[in-house]
DNA sequence: AATAAAATCATCTTTTTTAATGATTGATGC
DNA sequence: GCATCAATCATTAAAAAAGATGATTTTATT
């Protein structure tokens, strides 16, 4: 029985690599390619593979919301995560949305096999990098709330407390006390290094 | 007369992806690929390409760096930068060291032969979305002074300005000069807006 | 050599942020 | 029901950034 594989990503060269890789394997039959979101969903109207290799950079929805769909809708198709970067949040929300592993972009082809495999068997499975730094995140990246995380967002938009306080109808000194827990959490001293930190983990 | 090709790339999948589209290309010879700038200079001094194509993400050095290196080592060999994003800064950047163009990682068979004769015709060749943002940019990215930039990475590190003063050997009305020009350049009010703009554009 | 651009410094004012402390209310989880 | 945490607000003060203007000295560029 083979492995039914179909890949979304919008790079010919990426698709067309995995192509190539996946080709002469025995164990694996290649579906087809879509290139966004949506003819994703078309494809799988008609067909269901029983993995998609998905990018998480679509053009039209981000492969966080399509894993999400496609699990929801096609309970017995998993989803591989693929990106070139090892961006932490994103990867968590992957797996939180249904995916059951997440590969690099510079896996082998063994690395590939590897990963369909455990996925088949209902493991899942992470590229050593990706589980690394899953690991160390969770000492690094603070935890913040719901509120906090607003007001972080806020003050990447260069809004000043007065304008978080009217936009958000609470008081300034509101404002002030999430803004200094932000700065405790992320254990900076200023703005500056704040909006960096959050842009280095793409929390904004 | 069959163009000899060259890619280094940290992606096999990449790598194969842009193996098997030219494979059958009568005009085009493979001659294979590296992962990294270390070995493709090694490579470099056995064999000489007609075009290398660049990842500009490498592990080791950046393809900026390579590319500059590989230019003024081998003039006859041409780069063409090759990437997933369309990061202006960076593009032009690896434009100003010598490469002859640059694509994105969703072109096309046809858009890379395009590319490889082009530049083998002497021209030099960008992805058509390359060229629009690379015409954008001149009127949206400010243009910086060095000591502006240099002011920038500190504000970026959360230094303030009596922090940059003293490092920088000058007063603080002067950071504060620096600091205002930039704000005024970005056309943002604050330090979160600069900063936050600052990462988005990759010069931070 | 002349012009323009960059880097430097000064003064003064206003706005904003950061810091330090304390306190109340509501929700969540055990 | 009790403990914990999130979210709310208050007061006061110091530090920092932002805004407005003007001026001098290097450094590039033509």
């Amino acid at each position: 029985m083979k492995i039914k594989v179909f890949v979304v990503d919008d790079h010919y060269m990426v698709i067309e690599g995995i192509r190539s890789l996946l080709q002469n394997e025995n164990d694996i039959e290649w579906m087809g390619h879509a290139t966004n979101a949506v003819s994703c969903l078309a494809f799988l109207k008609q067909q269901l593979p029983d993995i998609i290799l998905m990018d998480v950079n679509l053009p039209d929805v981000s492969g966080i919301e399509l894993c999400k769909q496609v699990r929801q809708l096609y309970p017995s198709v998993f989803v591989l995560g693929l990106s070139t970067f090892n961006q932490q949040p994103i990867i968590r929300n992957m797996l939180e949305n249904g995916a059951s592993g997440y590969v690099l972009k510079n896996a082998t082809k063994e690395e590939l096999l590897e990963a369909a495999k455990a996925v088949m068997a209902g493991k899942s499975y992470l590229s050593f990098d990706v589980a690394l730094s899953l690991r160390k995140t969770d000492d690094e990246l603070p935890i913040i709330t719901r509120r906090e995380k607003e007001i972080l967002l806020l003050i990447a938009d260069g809004l000043t407390n007065a304008e978080m306080a009217a936009k958000l109808f609470i008081s300034i000194p509101t404002v002030n006390t999430h803004r200094k827990s932000l700065l405790n959490k992320f254990n900076v001293n200023n703005t500056a290094s704040l909006i960096k930190l959050a842009a280095k983990h793409h929390l904004i």
